[in-house]
DNA sequence: TTGCTCCTCACGTCACGTGAGGTGGC
DNA sequence: TTGCTCCTCACGTCACGTGAGGTGGC
């Protein structure tokens, strides 16, 4: 998704900059074909990186933190041959993506709820509060078996 | 945060389906001193795994999935001197998890968010609404500068 | 005895990170 | 010339995963 309007380049450095990834990183992804390789200065024979390659730098640095592997990324992009005409299976990848992040939101949530159980049941225990002591106690061990099944799929 | 009135016990296999973790993964945490030694089988030497065990291993299930490293783990359980006299400590750490997570969820929202946008700008682009196509692309741009400055703390 | 699970130890792997040693533009 | 950034290539690292080779209880 670049401007149609106007394209500025970038150096490695503006390039990490923007989209929060380290060089080493960028020069990595690039290695391996995760990003399509970049245009190069004239004679100085560095990486000189355009708009749309820091959209796809940024989308793939969104693919990264769900935890999804270089190899799936690569054949993702790949996949994305640019250019409306794939605009179909663009959105298919995107709504698949879509589903991942939910799934992951779900278990952030579990996570916060578990961690909001123990809090108040270590504040229980310092109230000397035995009932809610034990209550809490199970609470948190039925978390635990969400949590354990949130892991699986 | 262990049962009071019955303590099983189970094998590590069985730890592993409880807790969702791979029994490998519990030998690794158990060698590096994230978790504290289990106890072991009269003659067997296998390990035998108590409710309490479990809970510590869910616990450390939790942090990870935020990202620390095994290094801040075992010092974080470490901590934790497993009794009620710690329980203003616990709390602190917990407190501090809870925000973790919270930071955590926000991210995740937001890269919900982003993947939204790109989704309805390809359905833009397959519609030929160029204005609307132009409009998300700025959207889509925005935040991404969003993503990247939640990403540096 | 035959499976089955468990054990340790060592090496493999995945996704980068970190120098070493060198080049190019103000 | 002096910094500064960039380059490639190779090796290091972190968090496990995966055998190899062997033992123990029904």
């Amino acid at each position: 998704v670049s401007s149609s309007t106007t394209t500025h380049h970038y150096s490695i450095k503006q390039a990490a900059a923007l989209t929060g990834l380290p060089a080493s990183t960028l020069r990595y992804y690039e290695s391996i074909g995760v990003i399509s390789p970049v245009g190069r200065g004239d004679s100085s024979g560095h990486r000189v990186y355009n708009d749309a390659d820091l959209d796809q730098i940024l989308w793939v640095a969104c693919l990264a933190s769900t935890g999804m592997s270089v190899a799936d990324m690569r054949d993702y992009m790949a996949n994305g041959e640019r250019g409306a005409d794939a605009a179909g299976a663009q959105i298919e990848l995107l709504t698949t993506q879509k589903q991942r992040l939910a799934v992951e939101a779900e278990q952030m949530k579990l996570r916060q709820r578990y961690v909001q159980v123990k809090i108040e049941y270590w504040q229980a225990v310092e109230a000397g509060d035995a009932a809610r002591t034990e209550l809490l106690e199970r609470e948190a061990r039925a978390m635990a078996d969400e949590l354990k099944r949130a892991r699986k799929p």
